[in-house]
DNA sequence: ATTTAAAAGTTGTATATACATCTTTATTGT
DNA sequence: ACAATAAAGATGTATATACAACTTTTAAAT
């Protein structure tokens, strides 16, 4: 039988994954959270306390325990948003919309994505600017069933990645990332006008009900960088 | 004032910080614990197990608490060491030192390691070889004062990274990725016939006592991948 | 010597209690 | 209406206790 306290674990991070209970959402405290679950105080604040430490909750002193910010999340080795990032140097920011619309699922497609091979699946290119000029190309496969209105929204207000993590938070994401030779499809997408090495980053996404997403990002690599961290106990 | 647990927390870090506690080394049980810092058997474990949370403690019923592997640490987003992978494949793995020996700082260098310019640290360049072939090539700058016998060692046999994990362990890396075009001296190393994306990972690490080492790993693009995972809540 | 059984040691779960500290809400006085 | 104060509610730390479950060591029996 599980111990007590895993199941209330269980019970928030469902709440949480549903998308019932969203950013920043308050919490039952630790007494309520004990009286529901009949068991003493102690138990409850386990729960709450290791989901904490899990940043998946945020607990202030006297004020109450809340779901924490999704983005704080996958920050470990997520790349910033890029439109996050280009406002911050002062730069302008605009997305331009590629591609919209469903495609059938060639074998690595439907293989990443977990569905049978010409299935229709969503699929997006898109292309952020900086002041203009084309820096990042982003194509995505969506699986429809996690996402049935991906391709309704406004890619150029609202980032997939955004949309996404609204639908399905709390996800898993595999990464891979290659250096490789811009092709001449690429070449296209971001007006280059000579071959250049770039950085092809691939994700997996998905959450406990299945795939997610499979996206392909691209950056030119003499422009962009990607940075991750690996941080350590602070003490 | 402290809290008594994080006391005992920072007690155990800097036990296994300064070395003197190793991977798979015994921790004091709770019990001894409470004994020894006069607090309840509930504080010591307190410690115990948030230290066990982050992957720095194994414990184990009935048995007791133990030094986390430290590779376990890093493995997040660490690149799999290269030896092991290429073993894992049943080829064969050998490594080429090409250089060995000291350097002057030059700025860059001297920024990344946080010593002066001009000082001597320092060097290795590495090419790591798949079946006799190169796969892979390690620039290391490394402090001196934190590694006096980094030149001592023999790194056909142990990987530098081996090495240094020995001297400081339980360091924060900083990573940064970048998608480069291969210069003539990396096509000399990777002995390229001709120019070709490559990823260049460049890598600071440090522990509490400073900067430890400053690398620049290279990849030829094409052949090799990196590989990082974002973990999520298991539950 | 080998096997078996008991004992001791260690971690895991759960509860009840006490008090500290901070925040939010409600009350009261002006 | 406003401000000051009090009360209520929340998390944070610490302790003492009890028992369960597992491992290792010790002791005993064969």
């Amino acid at each position: 039988m599980a111990a007590k306290f895993e199941l209330i674990k269980k019970y928030i991070l469902e709440k949480i994954e549903s998308g019932e209970w969203q950013e920043n959402a308050p919490v039952p405290s630790e007494n309520k959270l004990a009286e529901e679950f009949s068991v003493s105080r102690m138990t409850a604040r386990r729960a709450l306390e290791e989901l904490s430490q899990k940043d998946i909750l945020v607990r202030t002193k006297g004020s109450g325990t809340y779901v924490a910010s999704l983005k704080s999340q996958g920050s470990m080795f997520e790349i910033r948003d890029i439109a996050d990032e280009i406002k911050e140097r002062g730069h302008e920011y605009s997305a331009t919309v590629i591609e919209l619309g469903e495609i059938d699922a060639i074998a690595a497609t439907a293989i990443a994505l977990d569905v049978k091979i010409g299935a229709q699946v969503h699929h997006s290119v898109i292309v952020h600017n900086e002041n203009g000029k084309p820096v990042q190309v982003e194509e995505r496969f969506v699986n429809p069933e996690m996402a049935p209105d991906y391709l309704g929204q406004d890619y150029t207000e609202i980032s997939p990645h955004e949309y996404l993590s609204q639908v399905a938070p709390l996800t898993e994401a595999r990464h891979t990332i290659e250096a490789i030779s811009s092709t001449q499809q690429v070449c296209d997408w971001l007006k280059l006008v000579k071959e250049e090495p770039c950085l092809q980053l691939i994700r997996r996404t998905s959450s406990k009900q299945g795939v997610v997403c499979f996206a392909r990002i691209i950056y030119p690599g003499s422009s962009y960088r990607l940075s991750g961290q690996l941080t350590f106990p602070d003490n």
